[in-house]
DNA sequence: CTCCTGTCTTTTATCGACAATAGACAAATG
DNA sequence: CATTTGTCTATTGTCGATAAAAGACAGGAG
């Protein structure tokens, strides 16, 4: 098959959400927009929630004749982008596996590990690459830099350089500028974060990434922005696979967060670089701690 | 077909360098290194020159016959790159054409009008959305960000970071790193090539890039060594589409180097920074006055 | 005993095809 | 007359196949 139809099973999962019998469907177009789909997509969902009996639609009339079950539902493995499953089927095995630094990487091996065609790995290790840690040999086969400590290293250097460069210009944000606004939502966010006694590792991330991504965005560059997404998959595996500590960690993180929005509040450019300088040490730190590899 | 051979073909070409009459051509293994290609190649390469009378081949013996003509070259279009020639294709038409931002970009137009197959396409776009310069659109078409000015200002941000960045590190090298050396042989060439009244445009873009690369080969942080490429890239379009005052502008920059080098030599940070600070500034400046789009 | 060659296997690069999805346009509805 | 719908076309995402190129291994030559 060409493709497996994941983004009209997605999109009927979501679609289910907003059935409320007795209640009326949107228009077409308006489901487009909420579902983020184009039209031809949510008429086949239209179509098959007609047939499965909970709706009856014809024309403008979508009347939600019965509340969805869970079994309406695509099983979650139908619906995941392929891209995804490739990029997790290939973290696990530079994890788990004796991935040693300097090996090669197979493009049909995985390909068949993941149950797809050559062409989809092979655009995700190009896409992949540029993270660094795959590199291709002219003609040949890709291989395996490493998760390694000089890694580690060389990505904070880089963060560091942009979140300060980012932070400065936040502090010049203009009083009425939104930005403001948000940063006052996530200090917060932050702040009852840290009275709840249970962590949520997974809030704590969502939140991180938040407000990592607000105050790069200050900085309008759009080299700095794809960098974070270098940043968000290196520590969103590094969170999986090292949950040593992980509560007494984040609580650290949101308090330099807090310090870190306080400086930026005073506009103090000094203050501002000591609060970040200090954030991008501790997770430089955090980051060693889950090498394994030596160079 | 599958692929075109080109890199047989250009392993032909350089081979045919190497054939001079009389003398016997080296090992397979020796060939290999020398041509940049596997023992496969080699031997199709050393068969084709049997075929067409250029050597006599039996095992170790590969004695030449006779000196190759221009005739007996695969003609340049066959030898290209396939990702080279899609890359020439793409920038011509940002280029040259009213290729307005927000333009979107059609996979299967650009495939035929290289003649080529949609996924060397894909590919190739995925390897180049890196440039900032175009973006995806989830589930649907490419689309050109376009080579603004505001473009031109994030790559030069980004540029004058990584660029400090590695200035200090290379100043504060020890002295008997190799770098050093190069840094004088290189020193050497912008004198002699400021001292010669003609300008040689290629000769300097090639000393230009070296001259950084060594720069930041000092930083010893892959992603600047990446990001180089954007800037090469940019740049090698940039000489191509504006050839104005060319001349004025390369004498500029070789006497902007030969500052910072001294710079470097003194190991004073401050002026260190300075100097690369002049370069970049200028350096910015070169590149906007090329942008013909706003923002 | 080291390096080279003959031969065979493995892996990549590229193509063309086809279903999924997006998107365009005109007719229909309120 | 502004949306919505029905229908049709355009474009992307993914696959499997195949030739090009890389690479492995054993036997041979010096």
């Amino acid at each position: 098959m060409a493709r497996q139809s994941n983004v009209f099973k997605q999109a009927y999962n979501r679609a289910l959400a907003l059935a409320v019998p007795g209640e009326h469907l949107a228009s077409e177009p308006e489901l487009c927009q909420h579902l983020g789909v184009s039209r031809t997509t949510v008429r086949a969902v239209l179509s098959r929630m007609a047939d499965v009996g909970i709706i009856s639609w014809d024309k403008r009339t979508k009347e939600v004749l019965r509340a969805p079950t869970p079994d309406d539902q695509f099983p979650d493995d139908e619906t995941e982008d392929l891209s995804d499953v490739i990029e997790q089927a290939f973290m696990r095995r530079i994890v788990q596996q004796d991935a040693q630094p300097g090996m090669q990487i197979n493009e049909l091996e995985l390909a068949r590990e993941v149950g797809t065609g050559t062409t989809s790995v092979r655009e995700f290790l190009i896409r992949f690459s540029r993270f660094g840690l795959i590199e291709k040999r002219r003609n040949s086969h890709w291989v395996l830099r490493g998760f390694t400590r000089q890694f580690a290293l060389e990505v904070m250097d880089v963060r560091e350089m942009f979140e300060l460069r980012s932070a400065a210009a936040f502090a010049n944000l203009p009083k009425d500028d939104p930005a403001w606004q948000k940063l006052a939502q996530f200090e917060a966010e932050h702040r009852s974060m840290l009275a709840d006694e249970r962590g949520h590792p997974e809030r704590f991330s969502a939140l991180d990434e938040n407000f990592h991504l607000l105050i790069q965005a200050a900085a309008g560059n759009r080299f700095i922005r794809d960098f974070y997404d270098v940043i968000a998959v290196i520590f969103h595996y590094h969170y999986r696979w090292n949950k040593t500590e992980t509560d007494s960690r984040n609580r650290r993180a949101l308090e330099e967060h807090l310090a870190y929005i306080e400086a930026l509040k005073s506009h103090d450019l000094k203050r501002v670089a000591e609060a970040c300088q200090t954030h991008m040490n501790s997770a430089r730190q955090t980051l060693l701690q889950s090498i394994s590899f030596e160079d």
